[in-house]
Order: structure tokens, then C-alpha cells, then sequence
DNA sequence: CTGATAAGGTGATATTAATCAACTTTTTTT
DNA sequence: AAAAAAAGTTGATTAATATCACCTTATCAG
């Protein structure tokens, strides 16, 4: 009996790892063997920046913030990884250390892989391997948007930036809810409390968004769009 | 005759190709048969944002600018590749056009090899996929650390890290030449010209450093590091 | 060699957004 | 439920750096 309520855990477990259509039977069973689902409350941390890293991540369900730490509690916050997502990619392959830290927006799953069994299957699958340079390679080309919307937008386009992030890869609507406070919102946006708010304010008194609270409704799409791409 | 100097170029070939040691004979066979090199002047365009990806490229030697463009001529630079860097990477595996442009700083010689032949080496050779994931993963978590000094860090941290990195990265001297002008440095720093000037001249006058036109000599590599810590 | 063009540099001014200081509202804790 | 803490908001002020204008010094092409 208890034999089998295992297997049917690992069984369920084969389907829920990202891009599992590339293993084959066995690899999929390997890793099922060796994931861990761990579930975490709002605010928990996932992991945290300068830790050792251990384990391969990813999202299993919920919404996870992705942020780095500098000096005297300034952030700056990298993205928001969803269901499906791995985390820490960037750490797991190129440090010993986290680069960054990750925490729970709202309820969380998240599913880790002993690194080492997680190795040996790229190591024999190339497909799977190659999947991973290319996500590696997405994450990259959009630090480097950001970077370049830092240094050459100012602070509207920023704001419409993260309007539209929420709104096309996150939430798929015009009209939602931020996760984040405004002093988050700041930090994703590089900028300041103040500052975001008074730009939001602006958007609002322009009749291009409506917001109550942490909820918004874009109004107006194509002048959203129009800021972030004239910065 | 012919047969044995194309031999030998072959043989040549084989060693240069970065990490070639995590290859097989076969496989080292293979690239170096599908290997390009083609030189560039200073100022060469090597690939050129919103083109089509084909090839894989390596700097064989010389420098190269890896840099974006925005709208209205404003550029962000991010770094230099050197002799033994693949350049490149993001786009080939993430996307079907350059994401941002590299020109030859000086005379460079650069590799190509099929990107088609290259997968296939890929797929059949776990440990040298790794290396590639390990390399995409050091440039995002570099390009991550650009980000939250661009948006941290006031100018003079901001210089002292463009100083520091052709110290250390680039010519491991405390003493070198800037293979860029003045224009490209700021665009380096995510500033302006002038801007760039003035805190070089501030610099000067705190005798942390000296210059002479392109040239510059680091007298306090400390107070460049504090500078560059404390943003 | 010379005129043209690009790069280097400096001062004055304008502008953006950060900082500082309250104050209100919401959320959390006891 | 009251108190405390955190989040949201607005206005006034300051500071950093971009922009503009101009001049000088190299570099390059004919």
C-alpha cells in the first residue's frame, strides 16, 4: 500500500518538471526520485543571496520575487519567476555562492533537484542541456534590456516598463493587482518610493491607467507602449 | 602537398578553439573542419544588432566591444571580449537575431563555426554544454551586477568600476592605455562625455590617478576600490 | 601640408529625480 | 480594541548630472 501511494507521488512528480517532454523514461524517473517539494508562505525566503548554492530550483506553483542586495538595504529587484520557472539558474551554473535571493511573493511550491543527479542527466542529454543555454541565454538578453532601460529611459518609460511587465508576462490582462508595495515597485523600476508613486499619480491624473490601492487598470495600452518605447 | 598544408591548418585549428580540451579528437576534427577565421581592422563591424544569428564566434585575438544600441544613437557598452572569449552567446542560443553589436576595438582575428555543426557537438558531449551553461551564467550574473551599480551607484563608483575593469580584467596592469575615447568610456559608464571627464579630472586632482591623453596610471588603487564599494 | 572632421575639455545652466519632512491610511501585533 | 508598525501620499528642497555652448587639440584624407 505504501508502495504504491509512493509511486504514484513519483509518477506525478515525472510531469511536473519544466521541459520534462525532453527527458526520457528513466531520466525522468531519476530526477523524480531526487525532487524535493518544498511549499513556503508569503514573505519566506527561498534562498538568499551570498548562501551556498545547493540545489537546482524551480516554481512549481505561486509567484516568486528574484531580487540582489547591495549596500545599506538598497535592491534592485530582477524579475518575478512563475509556475514552470526554474530560479537561481544563474548561480547553480556559474557560482558557489547565490548571486541573489528569492522569496515568496504569495503561497508557494517549490520543487528543488540534488544538483549532482540533476548534472549527470544534462550530461547525457544534449536536447535538455541545449534548453537550458537558451534559458540562460533569455534571462541574460533581458538583464541586459533592463540595463539599458536604466541608463537611457527615465522615469516614465521605466514605470510603464514594469506596467507592462505585470501586465503581458505576468498577469496576461490589462486590469490586476501589483504583488508588490510601491516601495517594491520602486525597486523594480530603479527608483525611489516617492518617485514611482508620484509618476503613477501622474499616469493617473493623464487618464492612462486607474489604480485603487495595488490594484490598476490600464486604460490606455498604446500610450503605455508609446512611453516605454520612447523612454 | 596541398592535402598536407590543409592538414596542418586543421591541426592548428583544433587547439584554438576555447575549451577544446573538453573535446575528443573526433570532435575537435569536426569544429576545426567547419572553422572560419576572418580578420577585422579596428573598427570592423564583427555582427551587427538585428541581424540573423548563424554562426558561433570566438575572438582568436584582439578586443572586441560587445555593446547595444538604443534610439537616438545612445549606446550602452557592455563589456570588452578578449583573446579566448566566445562573443555572442546570448543570441546564438536565445533568440534569431543579434540582441547588440561587437566591433573590433583593434585588429582582431575572429573563428566562426557552423552553429548547426557546433549543436551537434553539444548534444554528444555533456561536459562541454556545462562550460557553456557555466559561461552564459558568468556573463548574466556580470551584466546583473552592472544593473545594480547603474542604478546605485553614483558617477565616481561608477568610474572607479570602468578603471578597475580594464586594470583587472582587461590589461592586469595598474598602468594601460584605454582602448576607447572618451565618448565610449561614458557609454561604458552609463554617462555622458563631459560627465566622464569631469570625474576623471576630479580624479586627477585628488592624484588618484594620472593621465596623459588616453593613458593612465593608477596611484591609489585602494581609494579607486572604496570608490567603487561604496558607490 | 592643409583643411576638415573627430575627439578632448571646460563653464554655465537646466532638469530630473532623490531626499527630507510631514501626515494619513492600512495592516499587524499584543 | 488599542497600540504600534508599515505602507501610501504629498509638498518643499536639494543635489546630481545631463544638456548646451563653445573652444582647443588631435587625427585623417586629399
Amino acid at each position: 500500500m505504501a508502495e504504491q501511494i509512493g509511486e504514484k507521488i513519483l509518477d506525478q512528480n515525472k510531469d511536473i518538471i519544466p521541459f520534462s517532454y525532453l527527458l526520457t523514461d528513466e531520466q525522468k524517473l531519476l530526477l523524480s526520485q531526487n525532487l524535493n517539494r518544498v511549499s513556503y508562505r508569503k514573505k519566506d525566503i527561498i534562498f538568499r543571496q551570498n548562501t551556498r548554492v545547493s540545489n537546482l530550483m524551480f516554481v512549481k506553483s505561486g509567484l516568486v520575487k528574484i531580487f540582489k542586495e547591495g549596500r545599506n538595504d538598497r535592491t534592485i529587484i530582477l524579475k518575478v519567476a512563475v509556475e514552470g520557472n526554474y530560479i537561481g539558474l544563474m548561480s547553480v551554473f556559474g557560482e558557489k555562492l547565490h548571486q541573489y535571493s528569492a522569496t515568496a511573493i504569495e503561497n508557494s511550491e517549490i520543487c528543488d533537484i540534488d544538483f549532482t543527479v540533476f548534472k549527470s542527466v544534462l550530461m547525457e542529454n544534449g536536447k535538455f542541456a541545449i534548453q537550458f543555454l537558451s534559458l540562460l541565454s533569455l534571462d541574460g538578453l533581458y538583464i541586459f534590456d533592463r540595463l539599458l532601460g536604466l541608463s537611457h529611459k527615465q522615469l516614465p518609460g521605466r514605470i510603464a516598463d514594469v506596467i507592462l511587465y505585470f501586465s503581458e508576462d505576468i498577469y496576461k490582462q490589462s486590469s490586476f493587482s501589483f504583488p508588490f508595495t510601491r516601495k517594491e515597485l520602486a525597486e523594480f523600476a530603479g527608483t525611489t518610493k516617492e518617485s514611482f508613486i508620484r509618476t503613477l499619480t501622474e499616469f493617473k491624473n493623464d487618464k492612462i491607467i486607474s489604480i485603487d490601492g495595488s490594484k490598476i487598470m490600464i486604460n490606455s495600452i498604446d500610450i503605455i507602449r508609446t512611453l516605454s518605447a520612447l523612454g
